[in-house]
DNA sequence: AACCCATTAGGTACGACGAATTCAAGAGAC
DNA sequence: GTCTCTTGAATTCGTCGTACCTAATGGGTT
């Protein structure tokens, strides 16, 4: 996905960065670049350009006479779409899964309201279209058709909140609902309930309602983290 | 602040980035690495390593028989501290800052209300204390002061919430805080009434009342709004 | 305890070659 | 004559290897 094999420090990163964001290395672990460029077959360059992108994502720290250490999990730039997918990948999946529900959970309702005072008709249309499809798809185990559309729906929610810090979560989200459906348990057709606030929040964002789309993604995501079972006792 | 002079590659990303991210350079300028090299006097390696972290930011793409050509925003990692600090150092200072502001305004009031459950006892006196410190440099110009005490009550929230996704937006929030007491107008003592909110949802958060940490939360951080503008017509 | 120095690993520079993509010139067909 | 396809040359990044510099570290000396 995304941007695989752009030349020799990708490759090394590909393998690297997992590795790190796994735990595989304790905080304070010592790597020696001369060490990995004979592990990984690489030049000292390209080694070094590979370091200088995981030190660029505060995963590791280079310093002289030391080597390159690996840094504690409170430094990571987390919000870093490639350490979010080797996260993703890893280990750590379920943990971050949890995190990036509970950012949802915050995003998302703020960005309705938004959306529902700046979208444009266009983007008021793509709505619509977006919780339709999902009505079509919500029955007779058509998870992908679903997915498809789910995606697409906060997408344009996101992007129409006209906040560019918010937008560049709609990967993010993307990939938390693709999530869901692939790895995680969802056998059975997706909750009615779910959908109906969809077409609903598409209502809201066309009728200019801020409070009201607001409040019913505050509810699509109550359901997000119900699934988890992030809530209160 | 942060990382000054991490090596030559730094010196460069320390005029390149911010020239990139000021919009210097219109979405698909081609720019040479051996002429960067040239201009920043500099070996290739270095100028590589460079282009490398610029590369892992999003901000530039580099291609072959082509050169490195610059990405347009949407492209960019906009939650990269580095990249934050840049924009907020050059003329798009403005446009970040409201950004941050609105994002602040959906992350913080969740945190709260996640604080209130999850903080410990050591993180509900430090909570307290800030807030005893912002009411205490409150009168007198003792902006410095209080600021202080702000960016360390936010932190805390933010930490207490138990996410990293939002502990890790503490340094975020402490620098728009800082920005509106240095850049911005701020010549007179800060809002009494904001100062009162800080010291109630402080209260709310040791009282583990959850809703009412949230609620006030979101009375400041919509303040923060209305200080720059930002509200429905 | 203070100082000095050898060791060590990253930091920088330079030069060479390989690889891929772009662009233009030329051959061919219609 | 114009258009298209092919071919090849130019260009720029990609990779490698070496050499040397720099600065932390740790141990040994005074």
């Amino acid at each position: 996905m995304s941007t695989p094999g752009r030349g020799l420090h990708g490759r090394v990163l590909d393998t690297l960065g997992p590795a790190i964001t796994a735990g595989e290395y304790p905080p304070g672990s010592v790597l020696l670049t001369d060490e990995l460029a004979q592990r990984f077959e690489v030049s000292r360059s390209v080694m070094r350009e590979a370091v200088r992108v995981l030190e660029s994502m505060h995963l590791v720290e280079s310093r002289r006479r030391v080597g390159v250490t690996v840094l504690p999990e409170c430094e990571w730039n987390v919000y870093d779409p490639q350490v979010i997918r080797w996260r993703l990948a890893g280990s750590e999946r379920p943990r971050q899964l949890r995190s990036l529900t509970v950012l949802r959970s915050a995003i998302e309702p703020v960005a309705a309201g938004l959306a529902a005072r700046l979208a444009t008709p266009e983007q008021c249309a793509e709505l619509t279209e977006c919780a339709l499809g999902m009505v079509a798809n919500s029955r007779g185990h058509q998870l992908e058709g679903y997915l498809f559309h789910d995606m697409a729906f906060h997408r344009v929610i996101l992007t129409a909140s006209g906040n560019e810090m918010f937008a560049r979560l709609g990967g993010v989200v993307a990939e938390v609902l693709a999530g869901r459906t692939h790895h995680d348990v969802m056998f059975e057709d997706p909750d009615p309930a779910a959908v109906t606030l969809h077409v609903q929040v598409a209502e809201a964002v066309r009728a200019r309602d801020a409070e009201r789309a607001e409040r019913l993604t505050r509810e699509i995501t109550v359901g997000a983290l119900q699934e988890l079972d992030i809530l209160a006792p």
